[in-house]
DNA sequence: ATGGTAGACCTTCTA
């Protein structure tokens, strides 16, 4: 099974990109985070086309998350626990059923700058919850994948200027130790553990040529459980698409399961 | 040191 991650940076700007890759790759499920729409205007019939199940967790303007898959998605969960009166849409969980079922969420994590403001404090508020929350799925003991836009560089190999993110909320002490964290309940980083390339990025931004000068960072991740782990057969982002017509600012990220 | 781009949407906010 392939599991695909992009933060498409609004399905509607962005959909003549997203349903030419995902058309062309075929993922069993592909993630997708910042749709920037409320459910109503997802295009839905357009993967439906392509012959995927669709799960929408939406808002108006901002932020965002949807699941695609081929086999039919249960237990669908909107929202990430911890906090009722949160209304930001960030987070969207699902089993894909079928002989072996796997549970993924997307996760789309807050930016959180200006470092210093509440925004800040809002994204190491939601790590923690997302924490707490990770640690419960690993209780499950079943293959599961987290993935999706992280908004942190964990290490400075995932950068291509490590210094120019210093006064960056991506790159504070706070993130990286709460991503940390995180990982280390158990997860896995399915691409350092397939491939581990240094210099593979996942976002480039948009301004002062970022993309030609190769100026990117990794942030797109897949966390596997210990269960998902056993089952990873590769990892492959797919740089070339930000080199495509109306490119989002991130690009896909696939994660292969043997099952 | 600054500004550079993209998207939603009403004028500025978010990234």
């Amino acid at each position: 099974m392939r599991i695909a991650t992009w933060n498409v940076n609004s399905i509607n700007a962005r959909l003549a990109t997203v349903e030419k890759w995902v058309a062309q790759e075929q993922p069993d499920v592909v993630c997708m985070q910042e749709i920037k729409c409320i459910d109503e205007k997802f295009p839905a019939e357009t993967f439906e086309r392509l012959g995927y199940n669709v799960a929408v967790h939406g808002q108006k303007t901002y932020n965002g998350v949807a699941i695609l898959s081929k086999r039919p998605l249960e237990d669908v969960r909107r929202g990430l626990p911890g906090d009722e009166a949160d209304e930001q849409a960030r987070y969207l969980e699902a089993v894909v059923s079928g002989p072996k079922p796997v549970r993924v969420a997307a996760i789309y994590l807050p930016n959180g700058n200006p470092v210093a403001t509440e925004k800040f404090e809002y994204k190491l508020a939601w790590m923690k919850r997302l924490e707490a929350h990770a640690r419960e799925i690993l209780a499950y003991e079943e293959p599961c994948a987290l993935v999706g836009d992280y908004n942190v560089i964990a290490e400075p190999r995932d950068a291509e200027h490590p210094k120019d993110w210093d006064g960056d909320a991506l790159y504070q002490p706070q993130s990286r130790a709460a991503f940390r964290a995180l990982k280390w309940l158990g997860y896995t980083d399915a691409f350092l553990e397939a491939d581990g390339a240094s210099g593979a990025y996942t976002f480039w931004d948009y301004q002062a040529g970022a993309w030609p000068r190769n100026n990117g960072i990794r942030i797109d991740f897949a966390l596997l459980t210990p269960q998902a782990t056993d089952l990873l057969a590769g990892c492959v982002i797919h740089r070339d698409v930000r080199g495509w017509d109306k490119p989002s600012d991130h690009v896909p990220v696939v994660v292969e399961l043997t099952c």
